[in-house]
DNA sequence: CAATACATGTGTCTTTTACATGTAGGTAGA
DNA sequence: TCTACCTACATGTAAAAGACACATGTATTG
């Protein structure tokens, strides 16, 4: 809700940024600002504030899930480049479990929607 | 993003409890507590806070999306019976529309997933 | 050399969700 | 009858998640 005359509908999945990440860096090794970019092909429009992305970013090396390194040689400004650790690989299997959850439960209420 | 060490996966839709308390009305008129109990069978999962649901009826028909009325008569303690509007019913359409674009959401990125 | 794009971050406020508690009528049994 | 429990509605507040604003520095391009 909360203050009345505020009914948006947006239909986000919480942190669905979270799984995406995780998906991207399953793809291939990859830096911030880049995940930044291509988190929105993942979530299908959903803009991810980048503060929160970085944030997320190092929560998740805190506790192993990616590990990441200073990409040097390159032009450009310094890139810190993320990894998926194996921990990192079953957080996103959780995900993809609950995923499938979550559609079933959205294709039941469109059913029974539907039904009226 | 969670406090370190506590990546719970659960990939909740925000809001589930809003469309699916309006799917219920559309049903059929009901009051609070009956909601409550009939919420955890559409969103497939228990943490419906009544507390919040009491908040978002009062809400709800703030805005004219539903309306109330004291039931008389039936034992039992007093109850408040709430009614689908047509605004409301506007509401649930919009929400049935946003979820479409979840459940695809969804699938894509599953689809991307167990191509890995 | 100014504007823009790349790249990584911090600080803070608001919104949303979760947890706790309060009030009160009704019901069934010791 | 009193007390334990269930139904029913409601408020207060803490915690989590997300949004907004801004700082810092490097390289590129017009």
């Amino acid at each position: 809700m909360v203050r009345p005359g505020h009914w948006g509908v947006r239909a986000r999945v919480e942190r669905f940024s979270e799984p995406a990440l995780l998906l991207l860096l399953l793809e291939r090794p990859t830096h911030g600002y880049e995940l930044l970019e291509a988190l929105p092909h993942v979530t299908g429009e959903a803009r991810v504030d980048m503060g929160n992305l970085y944030r997320v970013l190092r929560g998740l090396e805190e506790d192993g899930l990616v590990t990441s390194r200073w990409e040097a040689g390159e032009p450009g400004p310094a890139k810190r480049t993320y990894e998926l650790t194996v921990e990192g690989r079953r957080l996103l299997d959780e995900w993809a479990a609950a995923l499938r959850g979550s559609r079933e439960r959205i294709d039941t209420f469109l059913h029974r929607y539907e039904r009226r």
